[in-house]
DNA sequence: AATGAATGAGCCTTCATTCAT
DNA sequence: CATGAATGAAGGCTCATTCAT
């Protein structure tokens, strides 16, 4: 086994473990247990406990920023929308070990440990937020505080995936995928050129035809 | 300073710093330091470091029980729920340092101490979900799956109060409720008497003029 | 309640407690629990934990030391023997709780206690064996190192009393003093002048006159 | 130095720094002083303070258990009872801290341990208390209580080997040996058929040869 | 590189003792 | 005198990290 293999063998069992125990419970002597080395090879490879877990962090991140694109307004905005559903709930469906440590465990560490994790997040609603804003200036978004919407989406994502990371019940991923992606069109979406649904007061709704309309 | 109020003032301190710290980071020196008072007086109060925590979180999920009422959907429905958003805010954001334990900090503990943890929540979507199904069967909610639904409300909740509890930019609490109260509403409830919205694939979006508005 | 009693029934209650738990099991808490009084009290009659104690093994000493008599060889030995058995057995079984003090429970404390009770039976012992010297010069005792006659006389009264304070099964009083008498007798008292001292009573003296036989 | 090695180091300092200061006063930092290593080195070889000093006493038990032979009436029995006088003596000087472990510092622990310690103690006793009974139905033990006969042997044997144990003046072992053996073969001991079991040598032995006299 | 024995700082908890009321 | 809340030193044990082999 070369050096390559042995490191993703430890951060795979690191994974497991963080994942199962948190990271506070989690020993180093439990990774290399499953990881079959001994304690001294885990600091042949990482600093220290703290810095692997950074790591399988990173990696998460890493896929999700990869997975995640950015909607062109111009193009099919349901499909995109879509397809970033999947996306991410792709990747965190496909490693629930590192999705339990994302969700769930990578609290009550340090502060900086904290901060980094909310950074992540603040990332992904700005985005968000920024892709809700265009979105109402074209006119296929509901009106309202964008900050807001994207952390309710961000809550509702995590929470549903933090449920089926669990793992008693896991949905099929296209279910999950589609009661979202309805969810979200029904609450603030204006994209099926359905019904308009408006999320907060509209202010001179008007009748005129002239009004411009989403997806007709 | 009687047994009660010193009882109290270690409960803050521990709160505060379980708050700050995490459960597993936070050591009994620092709730004593915050408290001022020795170390031995801690465990004449207690009978363990985990126990207050535990008092913690039940002290919470109390305050928060009280404060959920059961909807009546023969009643004015809108008034019920935002009353209720209402009232889960209120709780929440009475007590910041107590929220961030729940919704942060709880985690990566015992097994036992998350297992209770996610039965409160659960607890919480199952009520939520029956109340969703009644109002289904009233034509007051949009169809769907009712357990979804609920794990999408508690979810974007949960998100919207971790990053107000977080408390960098504490939001008005009147309007998170109207925020999230029209997301709700345009999401899944049905209760305005106007357009249906449907939560799940619309057969027939229609493009005909008659098609019936709301908050016109 | 006066200083006197309060006094009596703090040294009753520790010498329960140190009884049943041995010193480092006995906390100033059960000493004032089964004292019904409060925690402070205690340090108002004792300056410590290890003053009572000491006073408790001190009272028993002083209990024995005033039971034993010098026994004067010119009279009736057998009589005065089996007085100091009575006495000393009297004394240790009367009290049960004191004696598992003196016989269990006091080691393992400061070198400085061991010292003290070591010195107590050090004590007997020598007193034991000035007389049984004496015995020799009369003729009434066996010969022999009559420092080891003694240690084995005192271990022997030592093991049966420390299994009679256990007190799963007490024996009958004079049953202990007569067993031991005869014990002692048999083994180097030559007291009766009669014959080679029958332990017990001697049924069927034997068939064969030719072979000198003990007991016959 | 390798792992047995330093196991048997620990084990070591563990029974000095017990025999010394007892159960409670012995500190896991004095033993681990003793044998020079680190704290948690200790914690390596055994899981708790408690396990080291149960070892300890298993440790005497097994070395006691081998040395003792049952007896067998057909051959000589003095010799035997000798040997196991003997053997008993061997290994309790062999190892005094050992000895002051068990005679000594094994009290005032947990109820198990007490009980375990005493459970040893009583199957010798009953083992004794066979063998004595076997005798007397062979003629070869004086009648009496044998349950007694043993306690009081116990005892004798006990308190010599504690006054050895404590060490300031350790006898010869061959005349310990002697004595013990003549006090129980006066006491009840009738094997040798010789003379009226004189605990030592006897002056005169008179003179009416009906019936033999100890000092008259 | 790999191993695993050794390290020791640090934590939770206990409990004898003090002291304000 | 009596109380019992408060104190804080001390001890058993853990575990991340180091290092000799």
């Amino acid at each position: 086994m070369n050096k390559t293999e042995r490191r993703q063998a430890l951060l795979r069992a690191a994974r497991d473990v963080f994942a199962t125990r948190g990271y506070h419970e989690a020993k180093v002597d439990d990774i290399v247990a499953v990881a079959k080395v001994a304690k001294g090879t885990f600091y042949l490879y990482f600093p220290d406990k703290r810095s692997v877990f950074s790591e399988l962090v990173d990696l998460l991140f890493q896929r999700l920023g990869a997975a995640i694109l950015q909607v062109d307004p111009a193009a099919d905005v349901d499909a995109q929308v879509k397809h970033n559903i999947r996306a991410i709930v792709a990747v965190l469906l496909d490693d629930p070990a590192l999705t339990r440590i994302l969700l769930s465990h990578a609290t009550g560490m340090d502060p900086a440990f904290v901060t980094k994790i909310r950074s992540f997040y603040d990332g992904v609603k700005t985005m968000l937020s920024l892709s809700l804003a265009e979105g109402q200036r074209l006119g296929i978004v509901a009106p309202g505080d964008t900050k807001l919407l994207a952390t309710f989406t961000v809550g509702a994502l995590k929470e549903l995936l933090a449920e089926n990371a669990v793992g008693e019940t896991p949905l099929a991923r296209e279910a999950i995928v589609d009661t979202l992606f309805c969810f979200l069109q029904a609450g603030y979406l204006r994209t099926g050129g359905s019904s308009p649904a408006p999320a907060l007061p509209v202010t001179a709704p008007s009748v005129t035809p002239a009004r411009p309309r989403r997806r007709r």
